[in-house]
DNA sequence: TCAACATATTAGATATTTCTAATATAATAA
DNA sequence: TTATTATATTAGAAATATCTAATATGTTGA
């Protein structure tokens, strides 16, 4: 019955559409961080890495709060770690295919 | 434990991350259809649309066959609609969100 | 207050995606 | 054959995303 919006869906998706960004996300799996801690294990520059916490924060993936002068980010909504495992799963399902194809 | 690579993961969100792509896949959630059958319900040029489904195929989120002129479309891996179900549950609970924020 | 730290924002260059229009290919029917 | 239908591919323009470098903002401790 549902009929959101394919815009704001795809929002979502696109938003989880980055390998830096995935990557963020699951550092977060463990629980909160500060930007302090995300950046040096994050393979790209501060500025960019604070531009992908942005774009995760917009579409309500992450959210963050302050402490002194510190900014500790948190997923908002857990459901994006389903969402990963569905797309590992599928992935192996490609990879399985491929290589039984390869040994025909 | 997974490790699977990012660029792998994201590459797959991507595919997911346009709303053409996910109205495709909203069609074929009833079944296998022909392009000839998606066309007509699909906002944007046979061209468009032929390149929209190719992205689908690459990342694996849609098949095809032959049948004799017509091509036939379904889905490959159905976890693609569980993914699009967390994503509506995310944004009805932002939506909630901005609700309760405004009545305040 | 001032210096240092933590993070965000901006501007512009570069890269990638998307779209349109035209054309190609393949199957079928006349 | 030839015309028609069904779909894919291509090229290039336009739109959007990404990255880098520079700068701005806010916080804290000396």
């Amino acid at each position: 019955m549902s009929n959101m919006g394919n815009q704001l869906i795809s929002n979502v998706f696109k938003a989880l559409g980055h390998p830096t960004r995935i990557q963020i996300i699951k550092l977060l799996r463990k629980g909160e961080l500060c930007v302090c801690d995300i950046l040096p294990n994050i393979d790209s520059e501060q500025s960019n890495t604070s531009q992908h916490l942005t774009v995760l924060k917009n579409q309500g993936i992450v959210e963050s709060r302050k402490d002194g002068s510190k900014v500790i980010y948190s997923i908002k909504n857990k459901e994006v770690y389903e969402m990963i495992d569905l797309v590992e799963a599928i992935i192996l399902r490609q990879i399985e295919e491929t290589k039984s194809s390869l040994s025909k």
